[in-house]
DNA sequence: CTTGACATCCGAAACGTTTTGGATTATACT
DNA sequence: AGTATAATCCAAAACGTTTCGGATGTCAAG
């Protein structure tokens, strides 16, 4: 009888080296490394022995050396700004798609590693870059002064941001425009009759709050409306948060016809607090979010959102960035694309003036 | 005037290693490195010195380097099967979520990189398994036959498997009982009255294609209805692989009036075909899927599904693996979690008998 | 004065690769 | 024959770290 799990023992046993392929031919661990980089100057009749006797004795590179001696990683790193220890943000999902397939498509590796935003956030990127386990690193959710930038920078490190910062320095970044988007949207709540228009905004010190209100508050200061401060509270960009904050807004007297999160995980916590207060999303209150991530499509109602291509902004920061680490020209260093509004049924009809 | 970007010509101008703190602080290499690393054999004069200058020189060790010397790389790896260019399916996405924060719990990084099921997905392994970037690895979706499964324990890396595979040897893994949440879930729909059940099963070289199916399978010939080939279809995961099948089972004479689809993807894509039809999900035919993803819930209508917490056993692999990596005893080797029905509005109303 | 114990330090090897700068031999050209 | 040229090969250094096996000096005990 067979006994099937005599498990190995040894790991890794006897791992096959260069050393092991030059002793096995006779020749020099150089040759042996030259002929399985193809370099001209190995004959052809003993290039051919190595890389047969390599590939018998199932040689694999140790990266690590290579790594070491190459001071090349052929990996960009991505450090996800968490809070809470879950990740599954649809967002981030999204983007790590879209980063993820194209590192993949250069034959990059990713390196991914979580650190929160805080005193201590350098720590990880002093690892991770300091330590030269990348070749680059992309930065996302920029931050008004964003301290892994000027980090970066110092260092020497080539790297892209998704979004901007208020820095005087010059990089590479690619963000969407949310001044422009906010604007868009308010707009299409006012031209359907809302008047008193409530607003969940992000974190003040994330970039995007900034621009995303200001849009928001032109809207409504070009359309005689004017901006109301007591219909802005700020959420922290979860669901959750978009539902208290929605409820301090529908405490409000008169309440708010209409709710525009800054992002769309904080509108679909709008749509479940006001389910719980038995109202009816798109009906009693129009609902607005910003990102167009997948769920939004699906909610129940149908969110409207400025769509921003996440998956396609993921892909492109990761080419940007592999770009600037082959030391090749970027020919738009500065990115700035325009988001979508997409109309569901969370607008609602309507209203009546 | 202050010109601010005159860039860094210099790529990481002249990092600081041991040598470094060696020359500045006039010990020798093995001192520093020793003194950093807190062993009890250097003057309590000297360390402190030395972790001054390192600190003042903003000395970080080189990951890399150390990797190769203590043949240890504090990272796991896992390679995503993912056949067309994307992963940012909700299913992967929650299960790395999962898998990257535990990592990081464990000050473990997380390398990832895809590679399409075929004739050279090994290539990868052998990459990054034989290379030795990572300590262990995950496999994911797993196969009747896997082949990442019999390389891994050929070479005799640690290694955990989320699903089972047809083989004779034994390896730590993680399930979720497939079989016995098809009987459920057709249990569920054949309780509402449903007597014909249209079933879209996955791809048949994954292992829990043939699980869930006879679940289903098992349930209806329990309940006397019996196994109609006909009524069974396949398809590849995705959405629109859900809808495309949707369709043929609703081509049928006389058509189903519940939809089985063995992922909550394809369910999701089986209500979209509906739809097209003029048919009302949850009204005209029911709905069930498998899985549980975030969309689930927030589908129009909410769609009916076992949930499988993919979130916590991403979590579990990882931590198992670095357990295995750490030489530790695993007290549960082989973990067979068990779905639960969540009933939504997909399953419509007990249909008249 | 010798011995042993202890505290503190360090040279050199090792990890596995790539690259530099020749060395050796054969071939072709004056 | 002598010399340039090309074809092959290789020893050794380098990447930055950790660790092995002492070396050196001091001090207390015998």
């Amino acid at each position: 009888m067979l006994v099937v799990w005599d498990m190995p023992k040894t790991r890794r046993s006897e791992h096959v080296t260069l050393k092991t392929i030059a002793e096995a031919t006779g020749y020099s661990v150089t040759t042996v490394s030259r002929a399985l980089a193809g370099y001209s100057d190995v004959a052809e009749r003993t290039r051919k022995l190595i890389v047969e006797t390599a590939e018998q004795l199932g040689y694999q590179p140790n990266i690590t050396a290579r790594q070491l001696r190459q001071k090349r990683t052929n990996t960009v790193g991505l450090i996800l700004p968490t809070f809470s220890p879950r990740f599954s943000d649809p967002f981030f999902s999204e983007l790590l798609a879209g980063i993820g397939n194209q590192a993949a498509l250069s034959r990059y590796d990713l390196l991914i590693s979580t650190q929160a935003p805080g005193p201590d956030e350098l720590e990880a990127y002093r690892r991770i870059a300091g330590g030269q386990r990348v070749d680059g690193l992309l930065i996302v959710r920029a931050r008004e002064q964003d301290p892994r930038i000027k980090y970066l920078q110092e260092i020497g490190l080539p790297f892209v941001v998704f979004g901007r910062s208020h820095l005087d320095q010059d990089y590479p970044y690619v963000d969407v425009n949310g001044e422009l988007g906010l604007h868009v949207l308010t707009k299409h709540f006012i031209g359907l009759g809302h008047r008193r228009i409530g607003y969940i905004s992000a974190p003040p010190d994330l970039t995007f709050a900034h621009l995303r209100l200001s849009g928001y508050r032109r809207a409504l200061e070009e359309s005689g409306i004017g901006y109301d401060e007591r219909l802005v509270v700020i959420g922290d960009l979860t669901r959750r948060g978009g539902a208290q904050a929605a409820e301090n807004l529908l405490a409000l007297d008169p309440r708010p016809t209409a709710i525009i999160a800054a992002n769309d995980l904080m509108a679909l916590g709008v749509m479940e607090a006001l389910r719980r207060k038995g109202l009816e999303p798109g009906k009693d209150v129009a609902v607005g979010g910003f990102d167009g991530v997948p769920e939004s499509e699906f909610a129940s109602p149908p969110l409207t959102t400025m769509r921003q291509p996440i998956y396609e902004i993921g892909q492109r920061i990761c080419q940007m960035l592999i770009r600037l680490i082959n030391g090749e020209h970027l020919a738009e260093r500065h990115v700035l694309l325009q988001p979508e509004l997409i109309v569901r049924q969370s607008s609602g009809q309507p209203i009546p003036i």
